[in-house]
DNA sequence: CTATGGCACGGATT
DNA sequence: AATCCGTGCCATAG
């Protein structure tokens, strides 16, 4: 299953090697870019090559993307994952590589960061000529995420179909703030409703009800809704609150800027992905393709040259050149060591919470980093650094921290969302902690209290009966 | 009296 | 060794 990786190199563990190995480790990929162009000024026997070659099979690899070769073996043999260092690019911003890096620019960078951040989850799924159109488009958001232009006017700007700005538009809609890029609230919540189509039931006649009577709806005319669609009032009351409750006219603002009352002010947002796990269809097979990106394009390796050179130079040199090549070997070492151990770790937990990307929250499974570190056969201390601070996205687009994967009551608290979400009274937390035990979840009365505090949901006196 | 939130403790995790 | 998380006890609000 790694037999396409360069392992060749990995036996000499020395205290040193160990020592840089772990702090690699620990860098996201942005701040091992920086590592890597430090060490590459700071010592001449270190060389960027301009070219890649797959480490199996030697042939030139492609500017993006894994050897077209090599990797089909791999994808053939029903692996649940497959894990590859990438060199793909991590778009940082719109068109030309900008320096983002400054701080705080206040209002304007703030306002831009919502499309920045679209367009970073998008950017790998399109095809590269529409990443231009894909940018304009999400400069012409409101505050609210919703577009300030037709796609008509897009169209004709950039002299395409409309029906190419809307595939576009498409999948924008899907990535994070789910409905962002939607031409006004009603086409947001459908596009959201889509999206939560796919992993959970959903009232019937929801669809209909926002396309046929959202201005009622917003007006709060239940009994001149429930007339023209047919059906009860209390029907009626249930879909509304069924929509108040999951989707939201303005994708913009929940997720976005304003924090909820309540709410934990840990949620940072995460721009830079360092992992992607994509979904591939080989054939019949879904297979889960994980990227572990790696910032820089190229071969890094020991310059043969300053090998070489080392012999014709006199004593007092000879012994400096020789450390600049230790350092420089022992560098190649590391990050070979380092992406190794990052994809033995990613094909560990994608087989494990293989539900949880494809299918949601709800599937994650406990996991504990000692288990993977167990598993691995490395200290647990290693694992922890790995998967500190670095940011993956899913095939839903969503970018979240790599250390969500190891939450131990992400699933509880989504049960209970759930079960708060179709209570028809409001449930006191002692009634909660009985029908949570009914569903395996076994937790004291007092841990509901918490989760419930970390979804930002009101207590039961306070809460308005859910119909 | 009941339902919740605060504080702090202990065991697990990092 | 430091931190996180679930929990129990108790005060307080309704």
């Amino acid at each position: 299953m790694l037999h396409h990786l360069p392992l060749q190199t990995i036996k000499p563990l020395t205290t040193a090697h160990l020592a840089q190995t772990m702090s690699l480790l620990s860098l996201t990929a942005a701040e091992l870019q920086e590592q890597i162009e430090a060490e590459l000024a700071s010592n001449p026997a270190l060389e960027m090559l301009d070219e890649l070659r797959c480490p199996v099979c030697h042939r030139k690899l492609p500017r993006q993307g894994i050897c077209p070769v090599c990797s089909q073996p791999v994808l053939s043999q029903g692996e649940e994952a497959v894990v590859f260092v990438s060199t793909r690019e991590v778009y940082t911003g719109f068109g030309e590589p900008q320096d983002d890096e400054d701080r705080e620019d206040n209002g304007a960078l703030e306002e831009e960061s919502l499309a920045v951040h679209v367009f970073r989850q998008i950017a790998p799924d399109i095809p590269s000529e529409d990443r231009k159109i894909a940018a304009f488009l999400l400069t012409h958001l409101n505050e609210d995420g919703l577009l300030t232009i037709s796609l008509q006017e897009i169209a004709s700007y950039h002299h395409i179909p409309v029906e190419r700005v809307r595939n576009i538009q498409r999948v924008i809609q899907r990535a994070d703030p789910v409905g962002v890029g939607s031409v006004d609230p009603k086409e947001a919540l459908l596009a959201q409703l889509s999206l939560l189509e796919e992993t959970q039931p959903v009232p019937a006649l929801t669809r209909k009800m926002i396309e046929e009577g959202l201005d009622l709806l917003s007006r709060h005319q239940f009994h001149e809704l429930a007339r023209m669609m047919k059906v009860s009032v209390g029907e009626i009351q249930r879909i509304a609150s069924f929509i108040s409750k999951n989707l939201n006219p303005y994708p913009g603002r929940s997720s976005w800027g304003e924090s909820k009352g309540g709410r934990i002010a840990n949620q940072q947002v995460f721009y830079k992905p360092d992992i992607l796990i994509t979904l591939s269809t080989n054939g019949d097979q879904e297979v889960l393709v994980v990227e572990i990106l790696f910032p820089l394009w190229g071969t890094l390796r020991v310059n043969p040259l300053y090998r070489k050179a080392i012999q014709e130079v006199d004593e007092e040199l000879k012994e400096d050149m020789r450390q600049d090549l230790e350092r420089a070997s022992l560098f190649v070492k590391c990050l070979q060591q380092r992406n190794h151990t990052m994809q033995r770790l990613m094909q560990r937990i994608v087989a494990w919470q293989k539900d949880f990307i494809l299918k949601g929250d709800k599937f994650l499974k406990p996991l504990t980093r000692a288990q993977i570190a167990k598993e691995l056969g490395v200290h647990e201390s290693t694992v922890s650094r790995a998967v500190a601070n670095k940011a993956v996205q899913l095939p839903s687009g969503k970018i979240i921290p790599l250390a969500d994967f190891f939450d131990r009551s992400l699933s509880a608290r989504i049960v209970l969302k759930e079960l708060i979400m179709h209570e028809t009274k409001p449930l006191s937390d002692a009634e909660l902690v009985k029908l949570m035990a009914q569903r395996g979840y076994e937790v004291a009365r007092r841990t509901v209290a918490k989760y419930r505090a970390m979804e930002g949901i009101l207590p039961a006196n306070l809460r308005r009966a859910c119909y």
